[in-house]
DNA sequence: GCAAGGTC
């Protein structure tokens, strides 16, 4: 018998034929320069074998004739118009070869990859054999990776391709086409029309779209962020450590981590320093573990590649790619982050004791340290996670740094979780609470092949329940916080994996498209490359979101959707044609309503092409190093009204954007970003925070305890003006005026107070005003949902802005003990570690590549593992038994 | 002159 093997690309047919013919085989050129057929004997199912290959997908699909010009026809008539598949111009001579060789063969057997993409190529592959021998049998060969065991087990143990899988992926191919060329049709003659500066293709695609509104979602933000400083009570404590010799330094974080009002925050500070001695009310020491990683999957190596390594998204994949195709590892396009039950992982183990790097620690998994890797939610029951198939010694350079966090991660996976304890002492002084945390490592475990993670001890002296000190500073600081930080590729492509946005091998391929179409430029900074939309591109999103179409262009949904459709018509719980039917009634029926109103986008790109957005004459990049040099320099003009501050002098850049210089907050945060800012020259610099008369938010201030003396240390000089002013506690019920009986040093002094003591609010008397209202002090930024929003109020928290009315999920738990987790509602699951100070309030700015599924507290707020949204969200429920899940907030 | 997904 005659088999023909088709593979998916020349690397495969030639790696399938070293295996199966174990390297006696003869080779035939074929008209295609990359593409050789292999001819061979195959004894154990007693045939000849010939192993040929494709290069990729054989077919592609446009309209006809009638409608391929662009201006045969109207766009609209693209949602119904015919749509032809044929093989293009480059396939030619594979097909050809196909043919040929068909017509020799009694057998097909189709080595395409096991995913749907390779179904539908295979199903391109039997069309064309069929043709040429109408009576060929047509079987599928399943192999996850290039070892020689699976090869010769799929080679004996055929199947039949999964034409649902074809179908899936071949209504997909037509739905992308007719909207991708519908609305870019639309959109570009529209664009050029109206506008003189439009001149290039303005390309619409359902995965581009999405891909830019990250960007431009990240961006409004920075742009839209306002720092507001905070304060914060600092306490610590030099004391002789036992254990480390010297005096060593602790710092006791304040539970109210800080406050955003100065005067609350004064008067907390009066309190603790007027009694300022501490005593320990806690010390509680407990297991702890650092879980070892996942699995790794594709997306997860191109962003661990990208942190670790420094390589690009793209870069990493070539590289395993190529690895791949040297046999060193399983295939390394695959979404599943858990193996197989029967996986068997001692001869991949095996392997890898010979290196003399981690070799030691393969025999030492070898030898019973060997523990079965966790399992991740994921699984394409196509490939398993990316694993070593092969002991790679001889590679270098990238290819090396590649294979070898590979290898590692896979090692510390079949290895245990890292085990400390953590103690934790509570301290409380002048009423208000402080922690300090220490850690010690016990067992390293996986952290020895995997220096990756970090998991660092810092021991705290030893503290003793009941015990009193003097602290050794304790000062009220400022702070503030700062804007989240512009989309780095590496965040890019963990926002569109998550929405699902491109697949593992195309995510880099659209983010290559929205720069080069100019929608999205990229900015160096301190050697990371980060993405700035470009005003075409602000202007085309921003012109379609104000639309409110029911599915947002610039949103995910719509790709999800058809996602979806794909599983369901793999699931054979749809066909291809309801797919395809449903879909073009659904992108038809968008493009009416966004025709309709598309002079928004027109205005909005004008504006936008014309000014730089907003109003404003221009955006001014200030680059922050030649600010801090202070290099003379001038001014470079770059695009439609955009102005880069190559280098300038402090007084130079003044002149060009006073608020650079003389907003405080505004220059730490350019120097602690360390990286470029724009800014409106509009922009005007920030009102002073205080001297206009505000409500004290004052519900949460602590026990007012009898003050018992003078502060020891002067607070921080204020500049409210004191005025009469009807002092409210926060029961919303006048407070009344008491003075200090007790004998102290404050002795006679008079308070303000809650007349019923239904709270605990309390004020100085002779200081500057300090109550009135009914809210709570903002433990983080004020997303309150409380009512009462003065005006005075609104200046302090800079809460009106683009957020508010945004929903957000956050702990439920009290201040003080909820854990720092923040979500906006309308934006995609973060990963662990919710929001830091850093984008508090502006969302964004979660730079986690971790993957585990639950807040850094785990007792506190729990993710749907499915739908990865907190657990009250869970569409079926599951995890909502947690009464802590999260919830959702109104911003504003 | 259009998409997204394969691959070279």
């Amino acid at each position: 018998m005659r088999v023909l093997c088709v593979a998916e690309k020349p690397s495969i047919a030639k790696s399938i034929t070293q295996i199966l013919s174990g390297g006696q085989y003869q080779s035939r050129a074929t008209r295609n320069k990359y593409i050789r057929n292999y001819d061979f004997d195959y004894p154990q199912t007693r045939a000849q074998f010939t192993v040929t290959c494709v290069s990729g997908h054989l077919t592609s699909h446009d309209f006809p004739e009638t409608h391929r010009k662009w201006h045969s026809c109207d766009p609209i008539a693209l949602f119904d118009a015919p749509v032809e598949s044929f093989i293009s111009k480059d396939s030619k001579e594979i097909e050809s070869n196909l043919s040929n060789e068909a017509r020799r063969a009694d057998m097909l057997m189709i080595w395409t990859d096991c995913d749907r993409e390779g179904e539908h190529i295979g199903s391109e592959v039997k069309r064309v054999c069929r043709k040429a021998k109408p009576n060929i049998v047509v079987k599928r060969a399943r192999f996850s990776a290039i070892i020689a065991q699976q090869i010769h087990n799929a080679a004996q143990h055929p199947v039949e391709l999964d034409q649902a899988q074809a179908d899936a992926v071949e209504a997909r191919i037509i739905l992308d086409l007719r909207i991708g060329a519908a609305f870019t049709r639309m959109q570009t003659k529209t664009l050029q029309d109206s506008i003189a500066q439009v001149d290039g293709v303005i390309s619409y695609g359902p995965c581009q779209f999405p891909t830019l509104g990250f960007v431009v979602q990240r961006y409004l933000q920075v742009k839209n962020f306002v720092s507001e400083p905070f304060w914060y009570i600092f306490l610590s404590l030099s004391r002789p450590s036992s254990s480390q010799g010297g005096n060593v330094e602790t710092e006791f974080k304040w539970r109210r981590v800080h406050l955003f009002d100065y005067d609350a925050a004064v008067v907390i500070y009066e309190h603790v320093i007027s009694n300022p001695t501490a005593r320990v009310t806690k010390v509680v020491e407990k297991n702890t573990k650092k879980w070892k990683p996942l699995p790794l999957t594709t997306v997860e190596l191109q962003k661990a590649g990208s942190r670790f390594l420094k390589l690009a998204p793209k870069t990493v994949l070539d590289i395993a790619e190529k690895l791949y195709n040297q046999g060193f590892l399983s295939y390394p396009r695959t979404e599943t982050d858990q193996f197989d039950p029967q996986f068997d992982f001692m001869p991949l183990i095996e392997k890898q004791t010979v290196d003399p790097a981690w070799g030691g620690f393969a025999r030492g998994l070898q030898q019973g340290e060997f523990n079965t890797p966790r399992r991740g939610k994921n699984n394409d029951k196509a490939h398993p996670p990316i694993h070593p198939t092969a002991h790679a010694g001889g590679l270098n350079g990238n290819e090396k740094r590649v294979y070898e966090f590979i290898t590692r991660r896979f090692l510390a996976c079949c290895s245990k979780d890292a085990e400390g304890s953590m103690t934790t002492v509570d301290v409380t002084c002048g009423g208000e609470a402080f922690y300090a945390t220490g850690l010690v490592v016990h067992q390293r475990n996986y952290l020895d092949v995997y220096p990756y993670d970090k998991w660092t001890g810092n021991r705290v002296p030893d503290f003793v329940e009941g015990e009193e000190f003097q602290p050794s500073v304790c000062e009220l600081r400022d702070g503030h916080t700062t804007s989240p930080k512009y989309l780095t590729e590496a965040d890019l492509v963990t926002l569109m994996d998550k929405n699902g946005i491109g697949t593992d091998a195309t995510i880099a391929q659209h983010i290559e498209t929205v720069i080069n179409r100019e929608y999205v430029l990229e900015e160096y900074e301190g050697g990371t490359k980060y993405l700035l939309p470009s005003t075409l591109g602000i202007g085309l999103i921003e012109g379609y979101n104000e639309m409110g179409l029911d599915k947002s262009v610039s949103k995910p949904q719509l790709r999800r959707e058809t996602e979806r459709n794909m599983v369901q018509v793999c699931n054979r719980t749809k066909t291809k044609g309801d797919m395809l039917a449903e879909g073009i009634d659904q992108y038809r029926a968008m493009f009416v309503l966004a025709r309709a109103q598309f002079n928004k986008v027109t205005t909005s790109v004008r504006r936008y092409l014309d000014n730089g957005g907003g109003g404003a004459a221009a955006l001014v990049v200030v680059r922050l190093a030649e600010v801090v040099a202070g290099v003379a320099g001038g001014l470079e003009e770059r695009g439609a009204g955009v102005v880069v501050v190559v280098a300038a002098t402090g007084p130079g850049l003044a002149a060009v954007h006073p608020e650079v210089v003389e907003d405080r907050h505004l220059a730490k945060t350019i120097l602690t970003l360390g990286l470029l800012i724009r800014l409106h020259p509009s922009a005007k610099p920030r009102q002073p925070l205080r001297g206009s008369p505000r409500r004290l938010l004052c519900s949460d201030l602590p026990p007012a305890p009898a003050p018992v003396r003078q502060p020891t240390r002067a607070p921080p000089k204020r500049t409210g003006s004191s005025m009469d002013v009807e002092v409210r506690c926060n029961c919303n019920t006048p407070a009344v005026q008491r003075t200090v009986t007790k004998e102290s040093e404050t002795k006679g002094k008079k308070f303000w107070t809650c007349e019923t003591r239904a709270c605990t609010f309390f004020g100085w008397v002779d200081d500057p005003p300090v109550a009135s209202g009914s809210r709570s002090i903002p433990a983080k930024r004020s997303y309150s949902a409380q009512q009462d929003s003065g005006p005075d109020y609104k200046e302090l928290s800079a809460k009106e802005g683009p957020n508010q009315g945004r929903k957000f999920w956050k702990c439920p738990n009290v201040q003080g003990a909820e854990c720092d987790l923040f979500e906006w509602d309308d934006e995609p699951p973060r990963t662990n570690n919710g929001a830091s100070s850093s984008s508090f309030g502006a969302g964004g700015g979660s730079k986690s590549f971790g993957s585990a599924e639950r807040s850094k507290d785990q007792d506190v707020c729990y993710k749907c593992n499915l739908s990865g949204h907190w657990a009250n969200a869970c569409p079926n429920g599951e995890g909502s038994a947690n009464k802590k899940g999260a919830v959702l907030w109104l911003n504003g």
